[in-house]
DNA sequence: TTCCCCCCTCAAAGCGCTTTGGAATACGGC
DNA sequence: GCCGTATTCCAAAGCGCTTTGAGGGGGGAA
């Protein structure tokens, strides 16, 4: 069923048919409705290439995911983000395309989403400092938004980012509060924005500490159980092991758990974790009481919102850029406590 | 830059310059060679929509997302699927598109995918028992493919199954083996034919043993890892506790694992786990020596492998069916050992 | 009754591509 | 030198929709 066929059905011209299906006032309701309810009953939606064609845009967004190799899109964050998102780009009526691509060709996939007309706009994920693919996206002219920020880059840009600076810092001092001297850090990848961010923060609290930070205490990499756990491991196999983990994520903090219990050392008691908490839905932080203390914000909403910055901007590509930055909220868990003195004799510098 | 500017520029006929690009016998190698050069010089592409009117397909896949609210995108194994598929997809040509739904809504959303062109095929994920989207598909005609079966549809289609039925008795045995008896089951959603088809290999083991099921040792549910802790829990508390968890998703055992601990058990120990173990990237088994003993199967192995079966089915929609067993394969790790006298004791029926 | 205006509807021109059917050029063979 | 066969190229017709510019019809005012 198509236009042609509805309209000779209706016995109106396809443009009648196509403005009253598009709300335009140039059509008695009475018309309209009679279009509608054929249209319905004949479950006619009008071919989505060829509106695109006449309209010259897609109504659909790109998230083009790179893959070093392919670990990006399985990030669990992934799931969550594209769930907010997802929801509201149906909302504004539009779908969702993914694409993987070898870090190296970024570049390249934008400016052939473009020619191709693939898409009207793309959110950027994971940016790193002085990121390459928003000059070429400024350069191209293809409207997007960025999960983040990257640090370097000029010219102005959408954004939403969580203060990951400050959460670290204020993460840090809470360790620091407590009685902690040797943190040790579980970053994630830091020519990544975010990573870089909340090392400063860490790095902050611990210099108006008047502490220096032990290198052999501090680990970056992609935010897996594994890394987690094999960096804690190292660590706590340390003379001066650290009293107190500082973890990216979630997911890492499930790591050094693990290495805990490995070591015959309770979470909370013998040893605290603070980790970040993207609020995914499947690795709940335990409700009510908090398993970890964390620093947490919800990356479903980060995809939300920044879908619906996404779909403004394309509206009104003019209009000024808007930036968002989120404070992450602290919840204290189980998995913080006192240093104790015995691990803190071990810690003498 | 499009066809038609492309083409004045070469001094050639659209026709010629369109075919010189689609690979074409009709026009020489010199001129092919020249339009090619022309074209990466320009980064031209075609236009996908106008490319897709003139073909009438789209080369794009769809995979909807029932939101039962937004749980089934979000859950971790999505991520692990679409980078398995995606990459199969990109060898392929084909773009991904994703849509969520709430589940009631999901049959009309074939349709109007259907309807509008938007899709090629689609991959229909979680299958349910006598799921009502596959005869929707196969009234209007959407090729596609099932990650699951779904027992009691009878039109034949492609599917990619692990065996769980035979994994889940299998590990059953092992436990048994291992002097348990009262083996608690946390399932997934019962609806889904995957979960039906592991209890019924979890209850075809224990009536084989002789055992009835305890109703009070088994759970179903969304598998997030507060839905492993809260049911652990909740059988734990009981004087007849189990001695052991069959559990059918890693996040859920991580819930388990909580559990435990939250009781003073050492798992392996005073309890065992078994685990369904989807390879998740972020969330791995602890590499050589796991930690979880497991039935696993690589998501995002299975990912890959349907894209290539759709692809294969949009390109031959009238070749038979094919259908894909795989077999799980079973790592022992720590989290399983004897039954223990004291725990035995308590399990006398 | 006549005219004018507003409301509603229409025919037709694209959007950028593929593809059919046909034409032009080049090349041998007779 | 002429014709048949390859080879190479082209003009034009869609694909299904939106949108422009224009026409038709009904109702109110003169």
């Amino acid at each position: 069923m198509n236009l042609k066929e509805l309209s000779t059905l209706l016995g109106l011209s396809q443009t009648t048919v196509s403005r009253a299906l598009n709300g335009y006032p140039e059509v008695s309701e009475k018309t309209r409705a009679k279009v509608i309810a054929a249209a319905t009953a004949h479950n006619y939606s009008p071919n989505l290439r060829a509106q695109g064609l006449a309209t010259g845009h897609s109504r659909c967004i790109g998230h083009v995911i790179s893959a070093r190799p392919s670990v990006e899109t399985v990030n669990p964050i992934f799931g969550d983000f594209m769930a907010g998102a997802g929801e509201a780009y149906a909302r504004h009526g539009y779908e969702m395309m993914l694409t993987q691509v070898p870090t190296d060709a970024e570049a390249d996939t934008y400016r052939n989403l473009k020619a191709r007309g693939a898409v009207d706009g793309v959110v950027v994920h994971a940016p790193s400092m002085n990121d390459p693919r928003l000059p070429v996206l400024q350069e191209i002219g293809l409207p997007f938004v960025v999960h983040g920020r990257a640090s370097g880059t000029d010219t102005p840009y959408d954004w939403l980012d969580v203060n990951n600076r400050r959460a670290f810092e204020d993460a840090t001092q809470y360790l620091l509060n407590l009685g902690h001297r040797r943190i040790a850090l579980i970053n994630g990848h830091e020519e990544m924005d975010f990573a870089m961010r909340r090392r400063a923060g860490f790095a902050a609290a611990m210099a108006a500490a008047g502490l220096e930070i032990d290198p052999m205490l501090t680990a970056s990499g992609e935010m897996t159980e594994q890394h987690g756990y094999d960096h804690a491991m190292r660590m706590l196999a340390r003379p001066d092991r650290p009293t107190a983990f500082l973890v990216a994520s979630f997911i890492s903090a499930l790591g050094v758990r693990r290495a805990l219990d490995a070591n015959g050392l309770q979470m909370g008691r013998d040893v605290s974790i603070v980790t970040f908490d993207d609020c995914l839905s499947y690795l709940g932080n335990g409700g009510a009481h908090p398993v970890f203390t964390a620093m947490r914000s919800s990356v479903r909403a980060a995809g939300a919102a920044l879908a619906d910055m996404l779909v403004d901007r394309i509206r009104d590509p003019g209009a000024p850029q808007k930036t968002t930055l989120w404070e992450a909220e602290f919840v204290i868990g189980s998995s913080t406590g006192a240093a104790r003195r015995a691990s803190q004799n071990q810690a003498v510098h």
